[in-house]
RNA sequence: GGGCGGUUAGCUCAGUUGGCUAGAGCGCCUGCUCGACAAGCAGGAGGUCGUUGGUUCGAGCCCAAUACUGCCCACCA
């Protein structure tokens, strides 16, 4: 405790203990403490498929950010952790795996032997992410951590599944469905990308059963003419109303097939006549129920085709699609081939081309429960930060179309739905029926499918504290106050959290949704696996220590857009990291006695104002003070990057750049009572700003404030600083303010000059009697800063002595004696620089106060510091002018 | 086809309700091993805020148009 700290910076040396000392004091663990009020954030459960990303990094420290501050606030802040099982993410991994290692499909194994694997994986993957949360400092309640697929959250699924089912909001359809070929399961509308591909538009001539000319329509999919049943028209349509009725010939295959009248198809478009699959193109699919078509489908789940495209079957469709052109093209069907951009859509896990496909599954009817989460928004229950993102999220609910919810896969929750097989009786039921309900019969069985992954993560925010019972935590914990995600899985999740809790819960489950943007590469790039451009978080806090990437990800970010990786952006960070710890190494150094011990202090919890305080020490306290006020109220605007920043310079620029180098000489002084105050200045202004920065670097600001003096506890709990409206301290901060403006001044001379930093100098001040005073209050600090022996006042100009350089600040006249050093060309340089500079602005604000408009409209407030303004930069450019004339005859 | 961003210093980006002498980090130039820190200190150069109009006493910020760029959505003969 009473000891310094290293000599350098070294993350390594104390990050993981830190973790483990926070842990074990029960920091994370909110209690559940009904007499403080809750504040919960639920992390977005991350995939057990791998390990964490940047962007992960991004999402946690945002919420870690949130969370720690709202504790140190004194708030109950619960930060629940979790992973997701994401069925048919993991699913693909452990197939390949076991295809990788064994050689073997998932259908050799079993489905039992399979989901043996996928727990394996699970307990494997989902350890490694815990650890990674760790590392990165998350200080989440490890002991309340969920995975979407543990008992309590089976036991919601198949709850919110049978209670939706009883409303008749769910249910079992045959549809056309996004189908992967390659997934070998069906797709919700969201996990299908679209992506513009070239392509083409095939021309076909149907001929004419009566031996007409018959029809022509284009398709860029001409597989799929094995499963036409009609050929449509618009009604309004000239050009075939003769054919409306008749039918034409499916080529090659010889099929009769209609010619109807239907509104669908746009007479503007192709050639206005339209083939009409209903099993594969879910425009198709309406007219044909217009109509009372078949529904003809003629490819395979697997994407080869089916006896339905007689002796092309078992090929595969693109293959199938190249011979079938070819023979119709050597047939002389084809009558026009148009190149064509034609929009795809990819499945989101391996991007083959989804196929629409006629297929029996369950859905989610949306319609209804769409329109209390689009009310919710519109409300202001539920509020996006940036709240541009509404937009989005508003956009998603009104096109929504039934949710499609059954997936053929294996890893996940199994639907609650049972079949009778004498009956054919549906049963959906929380517990397994061992009868059927309606005959009796024994021969009952589960309905082979899971469900969507999305499906079990709508209910995360509050399947995690505990429903369908009716938990403590539930009670006082839900609703969570916000959730931060990226933009991309809006859709997938943000979207369906909110209908799913407004359903069940009767309440958004949050009301701030905090989106982020995307981690790119250096570039530009999103980050990722194909590219090899991913970053890892674990290498970078190896190198440069978590505080440092978290305070990269979260200021270096303006919300809601995407974040550019840059090494010296994590660089600098590491090295502000590294400035607090030495400045932090000093102030302890000034604490420490002889034997090791540490220097009485005054109580820093006492009245400040009954320190005798310098004002370089109001000055420090009013600029922490102001920070408390800027940073909290910028936190409040879920502006972190602000917030951060503002600590940053309040660090670097106040504490470090000044106040440090204005205290020292008091520090070596022999006056012990000032000194006290000095150092308990230096501590409290130092406890403040590492409380400040604590959410966003914990851990050093944790490791430095162990080696404070008067500390209880740790910094993690300490309590937030609340700003005090009164400590301004006005007139201390003047007289500062133009201390240092006098230092600056000096110090360029001294550049300008070339002088030596070492070498001591000796000015002199010409100034009025207020001017005097002022500078006489901060005499000490311009002398030591400035490297002066003495500062002479003068009363009368003619006092000045030959061979100085000089400056302006303020109205005060500023002469450095140089004789050898002396350099007239670079002052005549500078003080003509900065004539111009002053002529300028005296223009334009005289400009300004000459405009009747500006005087009578602007505020007055304005207005008077506007003319303020003006005649300081007269008298100041009139003393320039001055001296310009008087260097330009030295010239 | 619809929608949303971005365009500010060589690079990456801030700039909160219009009042600014337009900022930061990195890079660049000059000088510094002075008792926290060379992962540093001091000083400095560098921008007509994409373009054109408009509103206003006043516009980087508001409005309109336009160019370039990125992203999202879209049942896609």
């Amino acid at each position: 405790m009473d000891k310094n700290l290293a000599k350098t910076y070294d993350p390594k040396e104390f990050e993981n203990r830190i973790y483990e000392a926070w842990e074990k004091s029960g920091a994370f663990h909110a209690e559940g403490d009904l007499e403080k009020t809750p504040y919960t954030i639920v992390m977005p459960p991350p995939n057990i498929t791998g390990q964490l990303h940047m962007g992960h990094a991004l999402d946690h420290t945002l919420q870690d950010v949130l969370i720690r501050w709202k504790r140190m606030q004194g708030f109950d802040a619960l930060w629940l952790p979790g992973s997701d099982h994401a069925s048919i993410a993991t699913e693909v991994k452990v197939a390949d795996k076991i295809r990788t290692e064994e050689g073997k499909t998932k259908e050799d194994l079993g489905r039992d032997e399979f989901l043996k694997r996928a727990w394996e994986w699970k307990e494997t993957y989902g350890g490694k992410i815990t650890e990674q949360c760790r590392k990165l400092g998350d200080s989440c309640d490890w002991e309340r951590e969920r995975f979407t697929m543990d008992e309590g959250c089976n036991k919601a699924v198949t709850e919110f599944f049978v209670r939706l089912y009883e409303k008749g909001l769910i249910y079992k359809g045959n549809r056309i469905i996004n189908w992967c070929p390659s997934c070998g399961t069906s797709l919700s509308d969201a996990e299908v990308e679209h992506e513009d591909k070239n392509g083409k538009y095939y021309y076909f001539r149907y001929p004419a059963e009566n031996g007409g000319e018959g029809i022509v329509v284009a398709t860029s999919r001409p597989e799929t003419m094995f499963g036409d049943v009609a050929i449509a028209v618009n009604p309004a349509d000239e050009r075939y109303t003769d054919l409306v009725g008749t039918n034409v010939i499916l080529p090659i295959v010889g099929r009769l097939i209609p010619v109807i009248a239907d509104p669908y198809p746009d007479m503007e478009k192709g050639t206005g006549a339209v083939k009409i699959t209903p099993a594969h193109d879910p425009n198709d699919f309406e007219v044909g129920k217009r109509h009372n078509l078949e529904e003809l489908c003629c490819i395979n789940p697997d994407a080869t085709m089916n006896a339905e495209a007689g002796k092309y079957e078992g090929m595969d469709r693109y293959a199938c699609r190249k011979a079938w052109v070819a023979d119709l093209t050597a047939a002389g069907f084809l009558t026009k081939l148009e190149d064509v951009v034609i929009p795809t859509g990819e499945c989101y896990r391996c991007k083959d081309v989804v196929e629409p496909r006629l297929s029996e599954q369950w859905f989610v009817k949306m319609e209804e429960l769409a329109k209390p989460a689009i009310e919710a928004a519109m409300k202001g229950d539920l509020v996006h930060v940036p709240e541009r993102f509404e937009k989005i999220y508003l956009h998603w609910l009104e096109e929504i179309r039934d949710w499609c919810i059954s997936r053929q896969l294996w890893w996940g929750h199994r639907i609650p739905a049972y079949y009778c097989d004498d009956c054919g009786e549906i049963m959906v039921s929380a517990t397994t029926p061992l009868l059927c309900t309606k005959c009796g019969s024994t021969k009952v069985r589960q309905d082979e499918d899971v469900l969507d992954t999305w499906f079990s993560s709508a209910l995360w925010p509050f399947s995690t504290l505990g429903w369908p019972e009716k938990t403590p935590d539930l009670a006082h914990f839900y609703p969570t106050n916000v959730l931060v995600t990226g933009y991309d899985i809006i859709f997938f999740w943000v979207v369906r959290m909110v209908f799913s809790a407004l359903e069940i819960m009767g309440e958004v489950p949050y009301k701030y949704v905090y989106v982020h943007g995307l981690v790119r590469d250096g570039e530009g790039r999103k980050m990722s696996k194909s590219l090899g451009n991913g970053i890892d978080p674990l290498e970078v806090i190896d190198q440069f220590g978590a505080d440092a990437l978290r305070f990269m990800l979260t200021t270096g970010i303006s919300p809601g857009s995407d974040l550019r990786f840059k090494m010296d952006r994590l660089e600098s960070c590491r090295n502000f990291a590294n400035k607090l710890w030495n400045a932090s190494r000093f102030v302890i150094m000034n604490l420490l006695d002889e034997d090791g011990s540490m220097k009485a202090l005054a109580d820093s919890e006492k009245e400040i104002s009954e320190l005798a305080l310098k004002d370089e020490d109001k000055w420090m306290l009013a600029k922490v003070n102001d920070a408390v006020a800027e940073v909290t109220g910028n936190m409040d605007n879920f502006d972190l990057a602000l917030a951060g920043q503002k600590v940053y310079e309040l660090i670097w620029n106040e504490y470090c750049d000044w106040y440090i180098e204005l205290v020292k000489q008091r520090l070596y002084g022999n006056d012990e009572a000032d000194k006290t105050v000095a150092r308990t200045v230096l501590v409290k202004c130092l406890k403040d700003m590492l409380t400040l920065l604590h959410p966003f670097m914990p851990f050093i600001t944790e490791e430095i404030y162990s080696h404070l003096p008067q500390t209880e506890g740790m910094l993690i709990s300490a309590a937030w600083p609340i700003a005090d409206e009164k400590r301004k301290f006005e007139e201390s901060t003047s007289t500062m303010e133009l201390a240092m403006d006098i230092i600056r001044c000096i110090r360029n001379i001294r550049a300008e000059a070339e002088a030596a930093p070492t070498k001591k100098l000796r000015a002199v001040i010409f100034a009025d009697e207020l001017g005097t005073q002022k500078i006489k209050a901060c005499e000490n600090h311009i002398r030591i800063l400035g490297g002066l022996t003495e500062i002479d006042f003068i009363k009368d100009k003619t006092e000045v002595p030959e061979e100085v350089m000089s400056g302006v600040v303020d109205g005060i006249e500023l002469y450095i004696p140089l004789d050898d050093l002396l350099d007239y060309k670079a002052e005549f340089q500078r003080l003509e620089k900065e004539k111009i500079r002053l002529e300028g602005e005296v223009e334009r604000i005289s400009g300004k106060l000459n405009n009747p408009g500006f005087t009578a409209k602007a505020p007055e407030q304005v207005v008077a510091l506007e003319r303020e303004k003006v005649e300081k930069y007269k008298d100041t450019l009139n003393k320039v002018v001055e001296r310009l004339e008087i260097i330009a005859k030295k010239l």
